[in-house]
DNA sequence: ATTTCATATTGACATTTTTCGATTTGGAGC
DNA sequence: GCTCCAAATCGAAAAATGTCAATATGAAAT
């Protein structure tokens, strides 16, 4: 359950579409946050907090220089969460359901 | 925004570390309801509502089969979904964020 | 037709999330 | 020092989410 949950923070975050926006922002090359309030129609603590979800989960880093913070995409992490995505949806040996795949019988054998 | 709404519903489902198990579960073929059940501490009832989560994204399709429900991935949307988290974590040329690299200089212009 | 069983739906509650305005922090420039 | 500005944090309100027990639905078996 631990591995699921270190990586579905990712999804999480990813799961709202201005988050998923930034981070598409983010994809060429790093920006400061007031470059990026820009772009949205959001209070500036707004971005400020979803830029803390993006960073908690590993997803960005922040650079501060000055007055400004740069964000940009962590590479392994992008990486990491892409090879999950594409673990949890391919045909894997240890799934867990290989224990029995005859749900009916395996229903059936529980009364 | 419209492209990430559809999408970012998917990463919403997967946001839940139990969701995301159901999901690699069923990466090696359909199971009914009840075989998913088995591998949780969860109600029939929450199962049910996060089957209906994760068939409303498009992620996972129920066939259903007497009083069984079977449930299996949609493999459309899965490779949909891959592809997406690859383009928004990709330098497209396309990317907003393209008008002005200089955040700095940006920022200043402002004033 | 009645019962049984698998699943879906409903209603309620606690928790989490999203959002904002207001305030705080800390660097830059005077 | 003081002021200005970018960004973070705080506090509160509204909305969404996760969960369960209870109930409903609908197919299968008797």
């Amino acid at each position: 359950m631990e591995k699921y949950l270190e990586h579905t923070k990712v999804f999480k975050a990813l799961g709202d579409p201005k988050r998923a926006m930034i981070v598409d922002m983010l994809s060429c090359g790093e920006l400061c946050a007031c470059k990026i309030l820009e772009k949205f129609e959001m209070s500036q603590s707004t971005l400020s907090h979803h830029m803390k979800i993006l960073c908690e989960c590993g997803l960005v880093k922040g650079r501060e220089e000055g007055k400004w913070t740069y964000y940009s995409l962590d590479a392994d992490t992008v990486s990491k969460t892409q090879r999950f995505l594409h673990d949890i949806t391919s045909d894997q040996e240890n799934c867990i359901c290989r224990e029995n795949t005859d749900c009916r019988k395996k229903c059936d054998e529980n009364e």
